[in-house]
DNA sequence: ACACCTCCTGTTATGAGATAACATAACCGG
DNA sequence: CCGGTTATGTTATCTCATAACAGGAGGTGT
């Protein structure tokens, strides 16, 4: 991760101004409409993910927590997470020990993920579950969460050389 | 966990006596196939993700190793760990920090999970990567491996009630 | 047999990731 | 304004994983 190559960071530009503020907006608007709560150290912690361009560690996301600087307690930024993963405002990546906002619409149970090994990046896409639904319920499952996790190297890093 | 209901454990038996015997043996031909080495730590490791039922933690493996009660030091048994997922004996469940040994066919480096959240267990299947294969080509992506992960509530745990 | 290289192991220590437990405060319905 | 529920603050600790370095085992060429 990063340590074979020196390809630049991530794909996702990650939001600032007016583009954050919309993004944050619009999760207001989605926990009122469920009863639910975005309160501030969740905003936070969701903010800090929208701005950043590649997958963040929960220690990272600490030491960031404060506006001048002073770290927050692990539970406050996990508490946070564990609510943002709940809503589908944001996604673990399990091979990563990281998180990422979602990409997608949010909402939903299912992720997939393609990560390079070299650069970090962490791109979110659409899977087709379909046969791996017909195969859990053929064996009496009741699935509730699908994680995909496919790594390898993303294009940039396949490339010839660069920077 | 487990932590939900009291249904029991696992679903893969779990080898003992000459099963286990013949599978430690077919893990010898295949390492001196390839010239690697399925040293006594390497081969400990496998003998016990074999043996169990149920996800193994690194720290259950280390606490095990001994014959006699004895702990192994962690570094000796995350080394066969790695040994063994990169041969394709064993794969690692990210989102269960535990360890299982393969139980479709070893040297693959795909590998897909239905995850029972009440009881454990935790089945591979041999999925479909078909689409996701195309969308990761599609986007540029070199793939080495990849992994899903379903969770959710197996046959016995989503049945009425049991035991 | 010897020197040499490579791979593997043993050991100590420490780093990274996550949560338990309990006290306090904010919100909301009656 | 009272009481339940949900969220936060805080301390301490637990689990998971690896760095770093010394030593041993097994091959290869001479």
């Amino acid at each position: 991760m990063g340590a074979e190559c020196h390809h630049p960071d991530g794909v996702h530009p990650g939001l600032k101004g007016s583009a954050l503020n919309h993004a944050l907006g619009a999760a207001e608007q989605r926990c009122a409409a469920t009863q639910e709560r975005l309160t501030a150290p969740r905003r936070r912690v969701l903010e800090l993910l929208l701005e950043s361009n590649s997958p963040q560690k929960a220690y990272d996301l600490i030491a960031a927590f404060g506006a001048h600087g002073e770290p927050a307690k692990p539970p406050t930024v996990y508490r946070a997470l564990e609510f943002l993963e709940r809503l589908g405002f944001a996604h673990r990546i399990e091979s990563l020990n990281a998180y990422v906002p979602c990409r997608i619409d949010g909402q939903s149970h299912r992720a997939a993920f393609l990560i390079c090994d070299c650069c970090g990046a962490a791109d979110e896409f659409e899977p087709d579950f379909t046969a791996q639904l017909a195969a859990a319920t053929k064996a009496g499952y009741q699935v509730s969460t699908i994680t995909l996790e496919a790594r390898g190297r993303c294009a940039a890093c396949s490339a010839p050389a660069s920077s």
